[in-house]
Formats: structure tokens, C-alpha cells, sequence
DNA sequence: ATCTGTAACATTATCGTTAATGTGAGCACG
DNA sequence: CGTGCTCACATTAACGATAATGTTACAGAT
């Protein structure tokens, strides 16, 4: 049965070769005093020798430190996850954590199902991606008092340490990007209902609409199917979209704010395949400015912020209540900024 | 400083407000046998009202096993590796496992650091993506007798447990389709060099042209720089390779077989940004079909194969090792399928 | 000659859980 | 009426590392 026992060398194991205690060894190993310089030198060379390496386990049980982040976000197969991802495992092994990574596949369940593998396997601290139905799961961190820290979306002011972006600002200057290049009958188009983003992504919507006099009877709130990602049969899905999308176009609307990036993409590309339209029928606009990150051939224009701030912040945020800190809930909210690559159609 | 003491809950909290010992605890939580049905129920009850949550920190020490496989990657933030991620990430869970991302950033000197880490982790077994010069690593698995497996790319024959797939016959079908669609002037072109992968694509595109009678002189093996999306700035790479493409263009080469998806598009991209040429100057076809799991507006002709397949096979090779299985290395071939999407030109 | 101090180690307890034994009460049976 | 057996728990010993104490030998002070 255990045939490949793992017979790692343990601290034992060097004491018993030395002839010293574990407790000195374990002392030597670590440069600790009270250990005379030969016999120090002596144990650190017979570990090398025997090839010890040091069980996180055993001192994680001890210390109660992990040095584990967990990180909940819907699915590393969607590129905004997985650069949010790289950026947060960078700066994570900065600061000498080692990041879990766990899907919630925006479902509460699944969220908390993760949240309660993030307790049990005794995480230093959690990054949530927080999922629309969030409350259970931020209820159970509190309750074990696990540290955590919401990035992207933050449900209600002062609720927890958060990290976000301007997404009003975000949406109103796309928005207005639309609206520079001559587009004046705007749809916001998404599958999405995103607890905080889509909310504050819809009244920076509104807010370019008013500040360029654009009438009620010109904005168009398109709820779609299937744009997001989520399903799988592209037939179901495009057929419907593309025949809004024509009574759109037939009505005069010819500008798309899109909720995100991938959904542009997919929006894109049902119109590509369409054969009554095409993606230049639209000025395009949308959020995350994922191409900068990914060199795509596609020419999305797009609201970008910094990926590595955003990680850098979550970082030091949780860190802060790891270390102890029981001070009011701190919300960063980092600045966005407009890439034009003329899918805005601006000629 | 220690003001966020966690003090959770353990079987010893249990164990007094149930007037049992800890062990019965234990048992009764696994519903082992030997605690009397009333016993039991009481004590559950009571694990359930104080909230108690299992460590599993203190259940890896006593067991030996973690439940964690640490997944060695070049970098979330390429969308190959984050379908990757992802596909392995479900199957892991589905047979009870945790995922632990560590990323080699393609260099073996960080890719043994992260080693070293899923070592000291006592990770049950890693799935490593070998970098070029993986050797270092792999001996070190070897010797600290961890259970790993290597996936798509396979240094040697026999050398260890491995899932690729069919990387000749890709490169092959990739290549004749180019063929087929018209193209008889080819060029193979990448940043890449990439154990086993390049040999073998390499090997799957001189197979089709010596298939289709294809001359020497008009194939071309073209070495760019900076396709691959290692560095960042755009303007160094792009303008040799675009020199280069003008170049064997005006000789009359006709079609681009790019090594994977993410580098052809950052080549489209460089094609669609220049003055003289398009990406429609050459048919295109590249290995990956992430689109297929992606749904960009990227019209890309593509290789694809199984990520959940590779992701099975992966955790079942890893989980015979776990289980100490002794046998010879098993190596898993998947097979490929081309997908075109009329980047190769066909009229 | 006794006391004190300290360098350099060793011992012990502990983290939370679980496997391997240990134990006492109650009951059946020859 | 003692033996054996089972039930239902308790006790003890790990897992590997580390913090909190103990211990010893020897130097120097008084």
C-alpha cells in the first residue's frame, strides 16, 4: 500500500547524525544563538548533505501561519481572471505568500464551498472575487475571523477592505468616446449583472449620455443571453443577439457599450458571422483593456487600470489585518484611463 | 500583536463541552464505528453549534497527505495556460484535490524555486509544464521521491510519466491545410524553442511539405523575436519581424505556420498595424485553438485538442503515483483535430 | 571554597488530529 | 462463579517543528 513512503529527512533525523539535540539542530539550521560556531557549521553542512528540506506543514501547525493566500475568482479560463491572477501571485510571492487559487464560477455556492476549503486549509488570508451573492460567504470569514479582502466589486459602503476602480468614471469615458466619434443612438449592451460593476458601469453610462444631451429615446439597455461566456452552444445564443442587434442598427443606434471585454469579444464576433451585419456597423467600446495584457489582433478600444496595482493594493491591505489590525474597513479605488484602438469607429 | 487570535474551535473544545475524550470526538465526526448512536448525534450537534471547522493543516501532519498538487506553469496571464489552469483545476477538485499555481515564468531557475516550494508543501504530486532545461527539476523531484507528471511538453522518451498530444500530426494537418488552401510558398516562423514542442512541429511541417512536393527554397524557418509576448515593448519586435515578413513576401511566400495561437496573433496584430502589408497578405494556421474556449473575433485556423482530456489524464497519471505505484512511466499521446476558421485563406 | 554567571546544549510541552492500544462495565455461558 | 467477549469509550503516542524551560560544565568573582 505505501510503497512509496515518503521517508523525508526530518530534524531528527540531522540530530541523531550529529549527535545533538532536534531543538539544536532546529536552532542551527535557522542562525539562531545560543549555538557555537562549529557545531552551527557542522549541522547546516550534514543537512546539505542529507538533503533536508524544512516541512511547511509542520511548522504551518505550529507557527499558525500558512503563508497561503487563497484566491476566489470565477474561472482562470476567462483572460480577466487569469491576468488578475498572474499579477496577484506576483505580488503575493513578493511579500513571501504562496497563492490557492479557487473557482467560484460566480456562484454563491460554489464561492462559499471555497471559502470554507480556504478556513479548513488555515489560510493566512483571503482575496475575494466576489460573486453576486456574496453575503453568506462574508459572513463566514467574519465568523472565523479569516481575514479577506474584496476585490472588483464591493457590495455596500464600509462592508470590508476593498479594492476597486473608478468604474463610473470607467464607463462615462467610454461613453463619451462613443459619443466623440459621432456615435449619437447608444446601446449598453451586457449578459452581465454584476453586483457593484454593473450598477456604477450603467450610471457612468447615463452620465455621458446626459452631458452630451443625448435623449432618453436614444439610449437603449440591452439585456443579452449567453454573451458572457457562461454558456456553451454559440447557436443558441448569437441567433437572438443578432436580431436585436439588426433592430437596433435598422432604428439607428450605432454604438455599443459593452459591458467588458470578453463580452465585446463575443459580441464581435457574433457580428463578424452575421451575414446581414458587421462589427463596423457599431462603434465599439468597452472595460478592462485586456489587449494591452494579451497582444490580441483585435481592435477593441477599451477603459483601462493598472492589473498590478490592484494586486499590490490586496496584498497590502490583507496584510495589514494579518498582522493584527482591527481599524475601520479601507476601500482603494484606483483610476482608470481610455485606450482608443478605433473600434469607437472614429474615422 | 497577536489581537486577531484566532482561537477556533478544535475536537479538544469539543471534546470538554461534551465531557468525552478527544479521540471519541474524532470518531464520532467521521462516523467511525464504536460511539453509540446517541453519543454521536450529541456530539455533532455540538461541532455543528460551536461552529467547529476540521484543520486541515493538522490532519496533513498526522496523515502525510495533503490533498494538494502543485501546478508548475509558465504564467496565468497567457490565456494557453490559464485554459490550462483551469481544465486541471476541475478535474483536481473533481477527485478531491486542491490545487496549489506556481508559476516558472518558462525559466528553470524559478521553475526548481517553485519545486522546492511544492516540496517543502508536502504537495501529494505536482503537474509540472516543463521549461527548457527542466533537468534540474525533474532530479529533484525524483530524489525527494515526489510523485509528478509532465504535460505537453516531454523531455525524452521513458523519462517519466507524461500527456502530450500529437504534436507531429498538428503541426502536419496544420501545415497540408495551408497546403490545400492554395499556399506552396511556407514559412514556419516563432519565437519559441521549446523542448520537444519545437522538434515536433517542426518535424509535422517538413512532413507536409515533403508530402506536397514543396521545394527547400520555398520553405522558409524564420526565427522571430518578441512574438512570443515575453517582452513588452511592441515597437522593438515589431519592426524586424515586419521587415522580414515584407521581405518574403515580395519573394512570394504565401503562408505563415505560427507555432501557437497567442503567437499568431500577436503576429496578425504586428501584419494589422503595418502600412504595406494585412494579415490577408498570408494564409495562417497555428496550434491551440484556444478560441474554441475563448470565443474571440480572431478568424484563427487552428490545431486543437482535448484540455479536459490532458487534464484527466494528467491527475489520473499522477494519482497511480500517489498511490505508489512503481510500474514504468506511462506516457499518454491525445490526438489533435484541425479547425478552420478562414485564416488560411481559402476563398 | 563557595557562589554566580553564562555558553551551549538538552528536555519538555505544544500545535490539532488520528491510529494504535488500553480499560472497565455488563452480559452470556459452561 | 470465573472466563471470555463485546460495547463504548479513554489513554497514549505519533506527525515535524519550535518556544519555553532545564541542565551542565566551566570561568571568574568573592
Amino acid at each position: 500500500m505505501q510503497t512509496n513512503m515518503k521517508k523525508r529527512v526530518t530534524l531528527q533525523d540531522i540530530a541523531e547524525r550529529t549527535g545533538v539535540s532536534v531543538n539544536t539542530v532546529s536552532h542551527a539550521l535557522r542562525n539562531k544563538s545560543d549555538i557555537s560556531a562549529e557545531t552551527c557549521r557542522r549541522i547546516q553542512e550534514t543537512a546539505r548533505e542529507m538533503g533536508y528540506t524544512g516541512n511547511q506543514i509542520a511548522r504551518s501547525l505550529r507557527s499558525g501561519r500558512t503563508h497561503i493566500i487563497a484566491v476566489i475568482l470565477g474561472g482562470l479560463s476567462n483572460p480577466f481572471y487569469g491576468i488578475m491572477a498572474d499579477a496577484i501571485q506576483d505580488a503575493a510571492q513578493y511579500k513571501g505568500y504562496t497563492v490557492m487559487i479557487m473557482c467560484s464560477r460566480e456562484n454563491p455556492d460554489l464561492e462559499l464551498q471555497m471559502a470554507e476549503e480556504a478556513i479548513a486549509r488555515c489560510s493566512d488570508g483571503v482575496i475575494l472575487f466576489p460573486s453576486t451573492g456574496c453575503e453568506k460567504t462574508i459572513q463566514r470569514f467574519r465568523e472565523a475571523r479569516m481575514p479577506f479582502v474584496l476585490v472588483a466589486r464591493l457590495p455596500g459602503e464600509g462592508i470590508a477592505d476593498g479594492v476597486v476602480w473608478d468604474e463610473t468614471e470607467g464607463a462615462y469615458l467610454a461613453t463619451r468616446h462613443l459619443i466623440e466619434s459621432g456615435r449619437r443612438k447608444l446601446v449598453y449592451v451586457s449578459d452581465y449583472n454584476i453586483i457593484y460593476s454593473t450598477e456604477h458601469r450603467m450610471e457612468g453610462f447615463r452620465k455621458a449620455c446626459d452631458e452630451a444631451g443625448i435623449p432618453e429615446s436614444d439610449r437603449c439597455f440591452l439585456q443579452s443571453t449567453g454573451t458572457s461566456g457562461s454558456g456553451d452552444n454559440e447557436q443558441k445564443w448569437m441567433k437572438p443577439l443578432l436580431n436585436s442587434l439588426t433592430e437596433l442598427r435598422q432604428k439607428g443606434f450605432n454604438g455599443l457599450f459593452v459591458f467588458c471585454d470578453v463580452e465585446a469579444w463575443h459580441i464581435m464576433q457574433a457580428l463578424d458571422q452575421s451575414d446581414e451585419l458587421s462589427h463596423n456597423d457599431f462603434g465599439i467600446v468597452s472595460i478592462d483593456n485586456l489587449e494591452s495584457a494579451l497582444s490580441f489582433p483585435v481592435q477593441l478600444c477599451s477603459v483601462g487600470y493598472s492589473f498590478k496595482d490592484i494586486a499590490a493594493n490586496s496584498i497590502r491591505l490583507l496584510r495589514k489585518r494579518i498582522h493584527g489590525d482591527t481599524g475601520a474597513p479601507e476601500k482603494v479605488v484606483l483610476p482608470v484611463h481610455l485606450v482608443c484602438r478605433g473600434s469607437c469607429g472614429n474615422p
